[in-house]
DNA sequence: TTGTACGCGTTATCAT
DNA sequence: ATGATAACGCGTACAA
């Protein structure tokens, strides 16, 4: 160990009487290697207190030490709960998080990403909604050889390249709990087109709908775009109605939000004079009052589990879950129609 | 450019028949370079497409091409902001966001953060509240030769390592605000410990009550720790007062909207009954009803400004604005008392 | 199982 | 103003 400065791979060498390679193989694992030498090395390591250079390392191996999330404009509490779940799946590691937002309208978007996979050169990237489902990326990804996990709310890709959960039984459980509830006349405020959640959560919907035998009167669907305006305006649309809507079920709780104050404003009891259900629990469903009914959306343990799936060799990542369970946290949003 | 892959700094050096210390002279902008030799290998690296390579840089250079946001434990959408704001800070660099979360509450909170600049080697880290007034945290940055910048609410360092906002000034006037509409006795919920946030705007409101004569009456102030439960707890404690207030000021939205909900809650109307201030603008404030009347805090240009302190050198990060305007956002929560 | 020599792409030193 | 050569710290053929 020349003079002060950390410690490097060959002052470890040089204390082990081995070579750099050997001290190599025992940083990455490398199973063949004695005991006795791998013990010794690593008892060296732990003494000089030697960390490996991670920028070194990425020069070599021409890939960063770090997890980048991938995303276009999705709202604060999804992204900070998604930056969550990769710390945690990253805990421990060397591995750092780095947050990259892109405009998927833009001409370059593809440019953009592919320029900042060059730059950074991240280990590994976890595709947010509704990036996850555009295959020019991820072929971009494959291309570049860079490890990639897809968010999604479909099974688009192989099991070691997703992490999704089950929006669509969960939808069709809430659905049925309204019905169960005595509900007829449900409305449904629908989420942005070029999601594929929320034609997962549509589909939901109409399962449990037919599944009650009910039918599914269209002036009763609205459209929504996950904000909380929007949810104003389709809510608006559906108690104006002649013959409106008991309940109303949106497909996020942003827009449930919206719904609700737009009823109350307009002279209506929650959930006396109407039921409402959303989805994400977010820590907003239950500051409002009455405290939302909503599906809990399972997106820090999904984005945990892709985060692992990451810096797991393929084989091992196939082996983890890919499919996180959703489920209705009943609150006091929902009671049965007047 | 020998096959394929892409070009490096050997390429350019050899089209540009210079060397390579030539072409990265080029690329640092030195001074001691003929204008003739400069465009020459500019033309070169245009023509072949050479981008410099990160990781080598950051290996020769020790410093990663990362800005890190380092925090504790702040809210969702304050996180947002600030990653959005130094995203714009660094857009059309070649930066990237890093963001790591500590718990400053662990026994090994420093050595986890040394250990963090240690591996990742950011090039600069943007301090968040309240971590940005750690001063070991600080103490940690000079003595690695990471480059910094604290966020605060206090100047309490020079003008290239802080960015700030008025909050002082900004409580002064929103609380100027209700005393011009008439109101003396006024709440106020304050924010956590720990936070030099919550001391300047406490300070702000107390210098707006003794500039109107006002008396400030303990009883009216309350404790919070900028969560929406502690906004509830504190508007509790308020209303059921013998002589409660007909206004109240809290020291964030979030609080600010609990207050809001427990006031309803419990019969009464807003902002007939009681009027209500916030502090932050969060989108939250605009979506509820009444609209929350509020502060906007400059978060998202505080970020982008400290971002960009971060990537100039120190003498001109010093020229750069420190002190970003907080100002009065008027809505629907606050009328003269009855 | 272990070691040698070289490559990764850039910057720094010290000449000229 | 420019260039030759050595770092920077680690990984990998290939040899032993």
């Amino acid at each position: 160990m020349k003079g002060e400065g950390k410690p490097t791979i060959n002052d470890v060498a040089a204390a082990a009487n081995v070579s750099k390679k050997t001290v190599s193989r025992v940083i990455n694992k490398s199973p063949l290697l004695s005991d006795k030498t791998r013990a010794k090395v690593e008892a060296v390591i732990k003494d000089l207190g030697f960390v490996p250079n991670l920028q070194a390392r990425a020069l070599a191996l021409r890939r960063n030490f770090i997890i980048a999330a991938i995303h276009d404009n999705p709202n604060a509490q999804f992204l900070v709960n998604v930056q969550q779940g990769i710390l945690e799946g990253i805990e421990g590691s060397e591995f750092g998080l780095m947050v990259q937002p892109f405009d998927r309208n833009t001409e370059d978007f593809e440019q953009k990403v592919r320029a900042f996979l060059e730059r950074q050169r991240p280990y590994g990237v976890v595709l947010l909604p509704p990036i996850s489902s555009d295959e020019a990326i991820v072929d971009l990804c494959r291309e570049m050889g860079t490890r990639y996990v897809r968010m999604s709310s479909i099974k688009n890709d192989d099991e070691a390249h997703i992490v999704s959960s089950n929006d669509r039984d969960a939808v069709r459980e809430a659905t049925a709990y309204l019905i169960e509830k005595g509900h007829t006349r449900i409305g449904l405020i629908e989420g942005p087109e070029g999601f594929t959640s929320p034609q997962e959560r549509r589909a939901g919907f109409e399962e449990a709908m037919t599944a009650a035998g009910l039918s599914l009167d269209p002036a009763l669907v609205r459209p929504g775009s996950y904000t909380f305006e929007s949810g104003v305006t389709a809510a608006q649309d559906l108690i104006a109605l002649d013959h409106p809507p008991t309940a109303i079920f949106a497909c996020n709780d942003e827009m449930a939000i919206g719904a609700m104050i737009t009823c109350r404003r307009s002279g209506m009891l929650i959930p006396e004079d109407i039921s409402i259900v959303g989805f994400d629990d977010t820590p907003l469903s239950s500051h409002v009052w009455p405290s939302l009914t909503t599906v809990r959306w399972p997106i820090v343990e999904m984005a945990r589990t892709a985060a692992q799936k990451l810096i797991e060799p393929d084989d091992a990542a196939a082996q983890m879950p890919w499919m996180l369970p959703s489920n209705l946290v009943e609150r006091g949003s929902v009671v049965p129609p007047k």
